[in-house]
RNA sequence: GCCUGGGUGGCGGAAUUGGUAGACGCGCCGGACUCAAAAUCCGGUGGCAGCAAUGUCGUAAGGGUUCGAGUCCCUUCCCAGGUACCA
């Protein structure tokens, strides 16, 4: 081989490794574990994207350089490949969803294996595999028996047209992702799991985890936990009370009205006779409007008199119920005070019906506005007067709690998670109906394996797929012999990747969900990386189900996920697009507001830079300038199968991690991948030579000073940027090597292979050919990783700036053992000529010397 | 609106605790090799002024702290992601 040919190389190392299982987990446990996990992959018929490199190049990375440091490395990957995709395709073309599962399957392995990631490929899991559903199936079961699996009747997404049940994430603007049909609500009897018991404590151990800020804030914004009071609210002549939530009780004096959700139980009862019309004919105004509809009516807020009153407890007056939509039913009690002086939305409400106002804050003197919602001292409120908040708040609490009208209260926005759908790929429920009551299937008789059906559609009646397999369906209780059912609806895509981080543990393990002296070992997770579209629902599920399993003894952690990174996701090119309007080309900001614009793309030689925008070339139009998502509608999608036909695997990964920090959005260059694969064209020559000369540039010569500085440099650089997942600095250092590398008529063996090592996490074929033909039988994957010496980085003489008020005025070179000298130092710098003509008829007032970096003279 | 990140050359991006802004890569310009091209190699490359030495401006905008600010503080603008009547 002459050059530098990635498809001849790669292949090679790649079957290497996985006859050789070089990267198959030791069992022994003597070593330090390192658990490195990415997010599990769904099996989509189109194949990895470029985004899924991302992400998977950098824990292979980190995986590779862990091995190197002398860890035990968990680097495992699996398919979370039940779901909506293979099961709408079976609808359509009849194939089980098990035969497009599994050609999907072996498409993303094949596809992971061309990219060289060192997965352990003897713990791949897959969610709908029986030996892994069984114990999803055994968790479900430990849910229900501690109370936290409960059917209930749950409004779904309906959707009439595919006759199916539809998520909410699959679910945009009251259509359905696929099709774009409309779906309505509807209620249904569901399984929903008790997440709210769990809610104080995904919030509270929230606090331990690294994991980044903006996730954190997600999951305690969605859990949403506020603390104030619930107030009991008389009604006269009856003897139902209403009970409402509040985060502020210390504005209860300026209760004016109360609001009742359109569906809160009492409202019917309430309503006199003379309002009825008009509450019935909202009632179902409110019940008509969509999703959608209630999002974009935000801004004028509806609502009817119910005719009652109730009694504020606080001061005995009556005051008016209203029922309107901007309360919702499912939130505290459905059911509030509205304290129009204190909160926005009853001040609009108040304004608009004509309700009086009392402010029960005082605002500064300066303040505009309507509704007051800071701090202040008390107004208008009795016992409360002269107080701020937080000690009205408290008094006020103490005062319903003695008389009886109400408690301290927590509520959250966190509900319970629907965990049922109508569905057919999924995991079956281990239950049977016995006299109409849920009843667990004994373990023993786990899994409960997918029925065949001949048709993957629901049935006419809206049941589920499974139901039309009657054989199954119709079942004995194992227990009393009586006549059973079998559960007919499905799990839901999350509960497979619940937990598939602890089956790696142990895939084969028969006597539970994990071996736990094993997880004991390995977990938590040290490193977790994965798009931030998960930021909420997965990794808030996993969480959710893991304290379950700690509380049932199954798992020594409280927490799954020790630390967490998201990766960026990567834009396409970047795009310049001018508008034309009736054949005129028009500027960027006015096609914004103006009709029948048609979009011109143009070529980066059309435009250039004018001030802070993009022009068209000699004009003043301006065009736009963007990296959009890749899309299949825009055509920008890039294939990685194409990139590394072209330039070859090591040059995709080095590129994505060369792009920039990883966690950043970053616009996809192809010129870019060339840059990178230029580079690894550069060091195959560094070591044989440009190819028509066929030389070997290794020798066993001993290295020199410079060449030893240029490694340890690298060493040092490499090794911590890898620590703090710097690759892109990383990969920069690795550069620079080499640019000095290639100025030396040979590389001294001693300083060449460390030099491999360093780059193998990065370019590992090219790493392990390189390797190999220094002369080593064995795989690199194991050898040590090299540390730098501080002996090596000592320079002769150190270059430093010398300021003048703060200014750059000359550099000096000060030698290394006098650097420390700081008379020596600003001696030298006083005599440069520059410095002189600074320093000329000034007084000196202050001599600045920062060692090693600066000289500023502070002169007058 | 609110929450969380960001804003640095033509572009992607570098800059320890405040200490020479622009590492590395792309692009561009010039040169070498070549009949020619590709590939490769060498040199240059923030703006303005100057033959040059050098000066001056410059990290979204404005202000402040400091001998010294991309970095710290205040105000404003813009971009991305999330969220939205949650009482």
């Amino acid at each position: 081989m002459s050059s530098y040919d990635p498809s001849k190389i790669e292949s090679r190392w790649q079957n290497y490794w996985l006859e050789n299982k070089t990267f198959k987990t030791l069992e022994n446990h003597d070593k330090p574990k390192y658990y490195i996990l990415d997010m599990f992959p769904y099996p989509s018929g189109s194949g990895l994207h470029v985004g899924h490199p991302e992400g998977y190049t950098a824990t292979d990375i980190l995986a590779r350089y862990k091995r190197m440091k002398g860890f035990n490395v968990l680097h495992p990957i699996g398919w979370d490949a039940f779901g909506l995709p293979a099961e709408q395709y079976a609808v359509k073309t009849g194939t089980h969803p098990r035969s497009t599962t599994e050609r999907n399957i072996k498409r993303f392995r094949e596809q992971l294996q061309m990219l060289g990631f060192s997965y352990d490929w003897d713990r791949e899991v897959d969610t709908t595999d029986p030996d892994y559903y069984k114990w999803t199936q055994w968790i479900f079961l430990k849910l229900f028996e501690r109370g936290l699996a409960y059917e209930d009747e749950q409004p779904v997404n309906w959707c009439p047209k595919l006759g199916t049940v539809l998520a909410n994430e699959e679910v945009i603007d009251g259509k359905s992702e696929v099709g774009r049909y409309p779906v309505v609500r509807r209620p249904m009897r569901q399984w929903v799991l008790k997440i709210t018991a769990y809610a104080d404590r995904l919030l509270e151990d929230l606090d331990d985890l690294d994991w980044p800020e903006s996730t954190k804030e997600m999951q305690r914004n969605w859990i949403g936990k506020s603390i104030g009071a619930e107030i009991e609210f008389a009604i006269p002549d009856r003897d139902e009370k209403i009970r409402v939530f509040t985060t502020r009780p210390d504005t209860v004096f300026g209760a004016t009205y109360m609001v009742l959700a359109p569906e809160h139980q009492l409202v019917d009862e309430l309503t006199t006779d003379e309002q009825r019309g008009e509450v019935e004919s909202y009632i179902e105004f409110a019940g008509q409007k969509s999703d959608l509809e209630r999002q974009e009516l935000t801004k004028e807020k509806t609502g009817v008199f119910t005719g009652a009153y109730a009694i504020n407890p606080v001061n005995n007056k009556e005051i008016p119920i209203w029922i309107a939509d901007y309360v919702l039913a499912h939130y505290g009690t459905g059911a509030i005070m509205a304290v129009p002086g204190e909160d926005e939305r009853d001040w609009e409400f108040a304004e608009k019906y004509d309700i009086p106002i009392i402010r029960t804050v005082q605002p500064p003197d300066d303040f505009q506005g309507k509704a007051y919602t800071g701090d202040g001292p008390s107004i208008n409120s009795g016992i409360l007067n002269g107080l701020n908040i937080t000690e009205s708040k408290t008094k006020i609490i103490e005062w319903l709690e003695d008389n009886g009208v109400g408690k301290k209260s927590v509520n959250y926005k966190l509900r319970d998670w629907l965990f049922s759908r109508q569905r057919y790929w999924g995991e079956p429920f281990p239950i049977i109906h016995v006299d109409g009551k849920p009843k667990a299937v004994p373990e023993k008789d786990l899994p409960v394996t997918l029925p065949e059906v001949d048709d993957f559609q629901p049935t006419q009646t809206g049941q589920p797929p499974l139901a039309r397999a009657k054989n199954w369906v119709e079942t004995t209780d194992p227990e009393t012999g009586k006549k059973a059912l079998r559960e007919t609806n499905t799990m839901p895509q999350w509960a497979g990747s619940c937990w598939y981080y602890l089956r790696y543990i142990s895939p084969d393990f028969e006597g539970g969900p994990v071996d736990q002296q094993e997880e004991k070992y390995w977990m938590p997770v040290d490193l977790y990386v994965g798009g931030s579209e998960h930021s909420v629902l997965h990794l808030l599920y996993a969480r959710f189900w893991h304290k379950v399993l700690y509380d049932c003894g199954v798992v020594s952690t409280k927490e799954p996920f020790q630390r967490l990174v998201h990766q960026g996701m990567i834009l396409g090119e970047v795009e310049y697009t001018a508008y034309e309007k009736d054949g005129k080309i028009i500027s960027a900001e006015k096609a914004a507001e103006t009709e029948g614009v048609k979009r011109v793309p143009l070529s980066e030689n059309d435009v250039e830079k004018k001030g802070d925008r993009f022009v068209m070339k000699g004009t003043e139009i301006t065009v736009d300038s963007k990296a959009h998502k890749m899309s299949k509608s825009r055509g920008n999608v890039i294939n990685p199968d194409d990139v590394v036909k072209s330039y070859g695997a090591d040059s995709l990964r080095l590129y994505e991690m060369f792009m920039g920090p990883l966690e950043q959005v970053k616009p996809w260059s192809t010129k870019g991948v060339e840059g990178v694969n230029r580079f690894l064209n550069r060091v195959w020559r560094l070591f044989f030579g440009d190819g028509v000369e066929e030389k070997y540039n290794i020798t066993d010569s001993e290295a020199n000073k410079e060449q030893l500085k240029a490694l340890h440099e690298a060493i040092k650089k490499v090794t911590e940027d890898i620590e703090g997942m710097r690759f892109n600095t990383a990969i920069s250092a690795l550069m620079i090597f080499v640019n000095e590398a290639n100025g030396w008529k040979s590389v001294p063996r001693s300083v060449a292979e460390p030099f491999v090592i360093l780059l193998s996490p990065f370019a590992p074929h090219l790493a392990e050919e390189l390797w190999s033909r220094m002369g080593h039988k064995e795989s690199l994957a194991y050898e040590k990783w090299p540390v730098y010496n501080q002996e090596y980085l000592k320079s002769e003489s150190i270059e430093m700036a010398v300021q003048v008020n703060g200014k750059v005025r000359a550099n000096i070179s000060v030698p290394a053992d006098e650097f420390k000298n700081k008379e020596f130092v600003i001696g030298l710098a006083k005599q440069q000529k520059n410095i002189q003509r600074y320093l000329d008829g000034t007084t000196i007032i202050k001599e600045i010397y920062v060692p090693g970096r600066i000289v500023n003279l502070v002169v007058k």
